[in-house]
RNA sequence: GGAGGGCUAGUGAAGUGGCUAAACACGGCAGACUGUAAAUCUGCUCUCUCUGAGUUCGGUGGUUCGAAUCCAUCGCCCUCCA
């Protein structure tokens, strides 16, 4: 096994995981959240940064590298880690989620899915088989299986044919999978927001021999409640001595409620994209840095936060560079907004050795102050 | 002294009789963003008692049913010739 997971305590207010995923390149300290570099660098940011923000792993992305620069020119680096410089572990996404985000330029079929590449406009083709060699290639710790993402809303037929494909695609990813001893294989629960088809989809990905099981096709637009109302219904057929990701998920409040249900992994684009759109997270709630109203504000963006930009640079210089299209402050911002979430996980993690997840949530979203919408972010 | 060109909303710049409160770009103000086609996208940006009304296109006066657009005149700016 590439992996294993160890589970070292339960919260008892709430039943959170602590854990340690032990992986080929290092430990990942769970509930964790990981930061996303999908075209092999989180933007802005150089690995020793991230280190600094103490990422344990970060993202990368099957499609997306595939088409530039090539799978085997990674190969040929001696794989991504020595490629990007980063010696941590890496999880890479397999393309499914270009299945949903690239919709309008795709088509699905048994075989796997035929890309239009959004770069060249060249058909290429994307298969389970297909995915494994290239994350075998890639040489990621943690491989995800190709899958589709379904969208929301779906018919209750499309959703139960998709998910029933996804599984089928599992099994050919098990079956081609060419490095399980360096390399774990997650399969993804899919099934959209109807309870019966993420029971079904989950059995039947746990009768393989995953060593990781993801929740996909969330957070892609329905309200949380029913986000975690799947969760609720998912996640306790997962097996408890294996780590649980729920993909693309990451705003403060769903990493906090996901982890009381028992979520152990998230990644998520929100905090460096919405950083390079002038947006930020505090202790006191989402801020938007480029607004007008911090032209003359020289205090740090977060008074109650440690990183480099809170300690070094004011709102108001943050907002200028900002407005004038400055990379240093996408930077600022980007480091800023993942130390942010990085600390939540730091506290979510001590609150479940402490079993006191619970009321660590409830103290966070007094101050974060978004109880009455379901927004967030 | 002579000849020509120009002056349009915060800026640049279209528009040369009615479909023009006036394209477009930038700037400004806000919003969105969740396994990244995203340092991107969307909306607003003359004034007001704002699902309607009022006042605009250097100033003034005129022609016309109707003028940013035509005429006269004044002002300012630019180019060339002496």
């Amino acid at each position: 096994m590439a992996i294993t997971y160890e589970l070292i305590k339960t919260c008892k207010q709430t039943g959170a995981r602590l854990g340690r995923v032990h992986t080929p390149h290092g430990v990942i300290e769970t509930p964790a959240f990981m930061p996303v570099g999908t075209q092999a660098t989180v933007k802005t940011v150089s690995p020793e940064e991230l280190k600094t923000l103490d990422a344990h792993i970060i993202l990368s992305n099957t499609y997306h590298l595939f088409i530039r620069p090539g799978h085997e020119i990674v190969r040929k680096a001696g794989g991504l880690h020595k490629f990007m410089n980063w010696d941590r572990p890496i999880l890479t996404d397999s393309g499914g989620f270009q299945v949903f985000s690239l919709s309008n330029m795709r088509k699905i079929k048994e075989e796997g899915v035929e890309f239009r590449s959004h770069l060249s406009g060249d058909k290429m083709f994307l298969s389970p088989e297909k995915a494994m060699e290239i994350q075998n290639a890639l040489g990621s710790d943690i491989m995800m299986a190709f899958d589709e993402c379904a969208p929301y809303p779906a018919e209750y037929d499309y959703v139960k044919q998709s998910l029933e494909r996804t599984t089928r695609w599992a099994e050919r990813c098990l079956a081609s999978h060419a490095r399980p001893h360096d390399q774990a294989l997650f399969a993804i629960v899919q099934g959209g927001m109807y309870e019966d088809l993420r029971r079904q989809s989950a059995s039947e990905l746990t009768s393989m021999d995953f060593p990781g099981y993801a929740i996909g096709g969330l957070s892609v637009g329905e309200p949380k409640d029913i986000m975690y109302n799947v969760l609720e219904c998912t996640v306790p057929l997962l097996p408890a001595n294996k780590p649980r990701y729920l993909m693309g998920v990451g705003s403060p409040d769903a990493l906090l409620d996901g982890a009381i249900r028992g979520i152990d992994m998230f990644d998520c684009v929100l905090p460096t994209r919405i950083a390079r759109n002038g947006t930020t997270m505090t202790s006191s709630g989402r801020l938007v840095i480029r607004n007008a109203k911090f032209a003359e504000d020289f205090g740090p963006l977060d008074p109650e936060c440690s990183c480099y930009t809170c300690t070094h640079y004011s709102r108001a210089y943050l907002r200028h560079l900002i407005k004038a299209d400055e990379t240093f402050g996408i930077r600022l911002t980007t480091i800023h907004n993942l130390h942010f979430l990085l600390e939540l996980m730091r506290g979510v993690r001590q609150a479940i050795m402490e079993d006191r997840l619970l009321d660590f949530r409830n103290q966070f979203f007094a101050k974060y102050g978004l109880f009455e919408n379901d927004k967030g972010f």
